[in-house]
DNA sequence: AACACGCATTAAGATATGACATAGCAGAGG
DNA sequence: CCTCTGCTATGTCATATCTTAATGCGTGTT
């Protein structure tokens, strides 16, 4: 049976807003189900209109686009919590593919309704932008990152984030959490090469700042990491919706 | 006197969607004003929230971002029909700066009412989402950039991407456009140092794809110069909302 | 066992880019 | 006319990073 929204565990994470009662009335209308993919199913493909949106409920996954070269930028990383779709639902068509990187279960919207998500619920609507505007947001932080950090500052706050991320899901426990990505896909994020990552990597290692090996992340010392990052450690994790 | 929004000379531009009779009403009740600004004033600064909301109309700008470092990352630059302050109305803060590097005129709409939009006019709120999520994907776009070329492609694709853009707008005419800015400006966009930026304008208007001078873009070679960015010389613009 | 395969790791040479130094050039202002 | 200032331009040199290639190490398959 599908979880139903009123009980949803993710919900109840203290990252993400209470819901009002007509939220959450609309939310269990809205969802049509729930889906469990593979690790390694592509979920959205660029170019394509998916029928469905979804929200990453447990697993990991990656947004990326692939370039006419052949090579693969990822755009960021699906953690719980996660809309995917905002574009197949409002533009045309993805502008970028999403893939599971671990088995993955999502909740399953329907985009047909999304109109009357609009609708019938402007505070679902409002959320719904607001999660657009904070993407916008990380997707600035990137671009910044990619274009003044050199390789190490690159990994180290990539991980900070990261842990960041997952600790404000219940993931990380004493600096530790399952990060189930490939050295490349990290070198894709960053617009570093495989080779280049991993020489990194193992600085970092070294420096006893953090480790990751077999999808496991390890930060060893948060604040030498976010030194070397040039992130204040002191940051907080922003309040917000789930849908 | 302020322009109906009725007669907006911007809207008639093809590249923006028709506007229904009701969201016309909306919009002349939403907008609460003109704003004229010289160049260099700022009209965002990061982390702060603008009781104001804005969509340009004449004149460009830039979004940045400035990094604890001091050194800048221009993150988009504002042409008109962009919206400005997303993410101040749905956030708590902007989380990035915007500045004019022309004197510009601004459409002006008040951030208390950004809830009666989502209210009374799903079709705005829609289209709003629709801006957040084209955004998301230009820096997507960017973020590919910045991750995988060289200077010289990075320039080239910038040149061909702001150019259709002017064009789109009607500011383009037999491949020439103004174009504000100053080298450092691209510099700080495409995560270059300002000697590579200049050295790689020289190369490119050597080889006769594209000149650059005193805020005037003249594109010689249109299909040279997306040859150069790895661009299809054959995209269409979308076709995108006005607010 | 033997092998192929994906992934992490290491090495060595090539190159794109940044840092620094310096000069020219135009406009503003006295 | 001179000076100051901000922007553009150019050369040299150092280095971060890429590319290519080769190796080892587990895992699963035949």
């Amino acid at each position: 049976m599908t979880t139903d929204c009123l009980n949803c565990p993710l919900r109840q994470r203290p990252v993400f807003e209470p819901m009002k009662g007509n939220e959450l009335d609309f939310m269990r209308k809205f969802k049509t189900g729930e889906l469990e993919i593979n690790a390694g199913t592509t979920l959205m493909l660029e170019g394509t209109n998916s029928p469905q949106l979804y929200t990453a409920l447990k697993g990991m996954g990656l947004r990326y686009k692939t370039l006419k070269s052949g090579e693969r930028q990822v755009i960021n990383f699906v953690l719980p919590g996660d809309f995917i779709g905002l574009q197949a639902g409002v533009m045309q068509e993805m502008q970028h593919s999403v893939e599971a990187t671990t088995d993955m279960k999502l909740c399953v919207f329907d985009r047909k309704n999304l109109w009357r998500l609009f609708r019938d619920c402007p505070e679902r609507a409002y959320d719904l932008t607001w999660l657009a505007a904070v993407e916008e947001h990380l997707l600035g932080e990137n671009l910044a990152i990619l274009g003044h950090m050199n390789g190490l500052r690159r990994i180290a706050s990539a991980f900070v984030r990261l842990h960041d991320r997952g600790a404000a899901l219940g993931l990380a426990h004493n600096g530790r959490m399952p990060l189930p990505y490939k050295q490349q896909d990290l070198a894709d994020a960053l617009g570093l090469s495989l080779v280049h990552t991993n020489k990194t990597l193992r600085h970092l290692r070294k420096g006893g700042a953090v480790r990751w090996m077999n999808g496991q992340l390890e930060v060893l010392d948060y604040d030498l990491l976010c030194g070397i990052a040039g992130l204040d450690p002191g940051r907080r994790a922003i309040l917000r919706p789930l849908i």
